[in-house]
DNA sequence: AAGGTACTGTAAAGCTTTTGTAAAGTCGGA
DNA sequence: TCCGACTTTACAAAAGCTTTACAGTACCTT
C-alpha cells in the first residue's frame, strides 16, 4: 500500500523533468537562470511579475518548485506566497536581499522552504535546489519509525511519546506507554502478564510481582479522568486485554 | 575512539594548505595580496597576465581557489575563465570593477564562484574566499546544504551561525548550536540522548555521560534569560523534544 | 448459600534511577 | 599562558518503578 504511492512518485518523477517557476522582474536575471536551469534536467517557466506569476502557479500547470522575488513591483513576493499558500503546497525559495533578516524570517513564516540572498551564485542556487527536492522525497517516503497507532479512540504517537484520548492528551511515563502500545497492538486479544513484564519492563515476572497491576491501575487512573468508558478489560489469572471498540 | 577521530582530522587538514592563484596584471595589488595570504593559511602563486595565469591553472598544478581579475590586457578574465572551465572545475573568485553588473553576471554565466568589485578591502576578500571553501566542503560532504530554520519563535541560520528567540539574539557555542538544531529538525519528536551524542558530538553516549544534560541546560538557561516559555521539554528516560509551539 | 482460596485494585510508602545544575577539571587553540 | 568550550563530578531534587498492605472480587468447593 505504501510500495504503491512511493512508485508511483517515482515515476512520476522520472518520466517527466522537474518544473521550476521563475517569478522575478529583472529581466536580465531571468534570462540568465533560464538559460542555466533550462540546461540541466529542469522545465523553466519564467514570469516577469507578480500577477501573472501567482496566475500561473495556481492555474498554469503544475511546478515542482518557485524561486520567487521578494522585491518586485505591484504585487511583492510575500504577496504572492500568502495567496498562494491558501491553495498551493509547492516548494518555494525565496530570492532576498542578502543578509536581510527580516525578510527571511518573513519568509520562512509564510511558508517558504527556503531563501537565497542576492546576488548568489549558481552553484550555490542548484545546491539549493536539489537540496530542496531531496527533503521532499525524504518527507514523503517517511522514515520507516514506529507507527502511531488508533484504537478506541486511543490515540498514541511513539515519535513525539504523545497519548490521546479522545483528543485529549495524556501524559504518561514512558512504561505506561510501552504497556498501552503493546495492548494497543494486539487489540481484542489477550496479553499476558508475562508478555508484559518481558516486552515492556525487560523482565520475567516474579511470583509476588504486581508492579504490571500498578502500571495498569495507573493507566487506568489517567484515561478514567478523560472518559468513563473502560477501555482496559482485565482477564482474571491471564493478563489484560485492550478493548478494540 | 573519538581521540582517534579529532586527531586524523586535525591532521589532514594540516597537512597540505589551501593553495591560490592570482592572476592580475596590476604587480602592486599582487604583492600585496601574496603578502597579505601568504601570511594566513595559504599557499600563494602569483601571474601577472592572462596567458601565464591560464597556463598555471591547467598545468601548473593543483589550485584550491583562482583569484582573477577581468581587466587584462592580452586575454582579459573572461576568456581565461572560459578556457579554463573546458578542462577545469577549480572555484574562481573574480575581480571585477565595482558595481559593473554586467561583468558581475556575465562571470557567474561563466561559471565564477563569485566576485569582488574593486577596490576591496582585505577583510572582506577574506570573508569571500572562506566562503568559498566553506561553501565547497559543504557540497563535497554531500550537498548538505543547511537551511535556516523557524520553530516556536525560534530561528536559527547556520550559514549565519546566529540565533534568536523571539528576535532576540542568542550567543551559543557550536555544540549548542548543533543541539538546538537538531532538535528543531526533530520539532515534536522525541530525539534520544544517544542519537544526540551521535550527531552533535560524534560519539556514542557512555554509560554516566552528563555532557548532553550540561548542553541542554546551558540552552534552557540562555532562552529562558529571553522568554520564560519551556522551550525544551524532558523525556525521562529518553531524551529530549523542542516544543512546535 | 456459605466459606475458603487465590487473584485483583489501588493507596501509600520505599527504593532506584534519572535529571538539573553549580562547580571543578580538562583540553585545545590564540 | 590564558581563555573559552566541553566534560566530569557531586549532590540535591524529581520522577518513576516496585513493594507493601489491605480491601474487594471472582471462582471453586462443600
Amino acid at each position: 500500500m505504501n510500495q504503491a504511492l512511493a512508485e508511483s512518485n517515482t515515476m512520476g518523477a522520472n518520466i517527466h523533468l522537474k518544473s521550476i517557476l521563475i517569478i522575478d522582474d529583472d529581466t536580465e536575471l531571468t534570462e540568465m537562470l533560464a538559460a542555466y536551469l533550462g540546461t540541466a534536467e529542469y522545465r523553466v517557466k519564467v514570469c516577469n511579475d507578480g500577477q501573472s506569476g501567482l496566475a500561473e502557479a495556481v492555474s498554469g500547470g503544475h511546478y515542482d518548485l518557485i524561486l520567487l522575488d521578494v522585491m518586485m513591483p505591484k504585487m511583492d513576493g510575500f504577496d504572492v506566497l500568502k495567496k498562494l499558500r491558501v491553495s498551493h503546497a509547492t516548494p518555494v525559495l525565496m530570492l532576498t536581499a542578502r543578509g536581510d533578516d527580516y525578510d527571511r524570517i518573513l519568509g520562512l513564516e509564510l511558508g517558504a522552504d527556503d531563501y537565497l540572498g542576492k546576488p548568489f551564485n549558481h552553484r550555490e542556487l542548484m545546491a539549493r535546489i536539489k537540496a530542496i527536492f531531496r527533503r521532499l522525497t525524504l518527507v514523503s517516503n517517511g522514515g520507516a519509525i514506529e507507527q502511531d497507532l488508533l484504537v478506541n479512540s486511543i490515540f498514541l504517537s511513539p515519535s513525539a511519546q504523545v497519548a490521546k484520548v479522545d483528543d485529549v492528551e495524556v501524559t504518561l511515563t514512558s512504561t505506561e506507554f510501552s504497556t498501552l502500545r503493546l495492548l494497543m497492538l494486539n487489540a481484542g486479544n489477550r496479553v499476558t502478564k508475562e508478555e508484559i513484564s518481558l516486552k515492556v519492563l525487560g523482565k520475567p515476572l516474579q511470583p509476588f510481582d504486581r508492579s504490571i497491576d500498578m502500571h495498569v491501575s495507573n493507566l487506568r487512573k489517567k484515561m478514567a479522568a478523560i472518559t468513563p468508558q473502560e477501555k482496559i478489560k482485565t482477564i482474571r489469572g491471564v493478563g489484560y486485554m485492550l478493548m478494540p471498540h
